[in-house]
DNA sequence: ACAATATATCGCTATATGGCAATATAGCAA
DNA sequence: TTGCTATATTGCCATATAGCGATATATTGT
């Protein structure tokens, strides 16, 4: 058995490997892409072909083609051949999470920056 | 009045401008590198001035410099001037959540992986 | 086999950025 | 002032990567 996983009482950060955060920053470089960003959003509504995404991004297949690489080999998209066409989906659960807590917290820091104008 | 905020009852995507996009990823850019993890992570005890940050991070003081401003840029942490030192601490609290999401994910697949080899 | 379509890959250039050494700046003390 | 310490900035180099055009590969239909 190995040792029993406490949970920390404290705010106390665990130590992380090097590997470990290599790791990490790994997946946030994975959507640190506004276009890689906009698939995903694109797939939010559920699955697409390649081709499809390639209008939604409004730029090049060779591009396209390479960022969703990217994001599969992140775990965060899966890809089915069907025919002709490859389709996309999201699957990775926890990246709309992610966006959202980036958006929110976005939102919130705008309408702080806005209050400090309110009445010049 | 401007319009009222419905939130989404379906799980469609927000139509996500390409400047909005920017500044999404931009913050996923910030935490897009190891070190600056780590930065972030020993930060997470508290308080820490940027020679101790120096001394946990293991790397010049010049690049700790340079990550630290990154990240402060990007509204992640926070510094105050005290006498000769310079303390920083981390001002978004969105980031313990962020990090915590990614690395349940990635245990998540390191152990659905490892389900992989069971029994070969 | 050939043609057509969908997607992936390659080669290239331009840009961004991490790390380092050296230097500059700021605050404090003697 | 001079000197010392803490931090920031600058210049340089090496590497990573976004975007693009061209080409390769795969799948289906004729």
């Amino acid at each position: 058995m190995p040792p029993k996983n406490h949970p920390r009482r404290d705010g106390a950060a665990k130590p992380l490997t090097d590997a470990m955060l290599e790791l990490i920053a790994q997946r946030f470089r994975a959507l640190a892409e506004p276009l890689r960003l906009k698939l995903l959003n694109t797939l939010m509504q559920g699955e697409r072909n390649v081709t499809q995404l390639v209008e939604a991004a409004g730029t090049g297949q060779a591009n396209v083609s390479k960022h969703l690489s990217v994001l599969k080999q992140a775990g965060m998209i899966a890809t089915r051949r069907e025919g002709l066409v490859t389709l996309c989906s999201i699957s990775d659960p926890s990246i709309k999470q992610l966006c959202e807590i980036m958006c929110a917290r976005l939102k919130a820091e705008h309408e702080q920056r806005a209050k400090q104008f309110e009445g010049l």
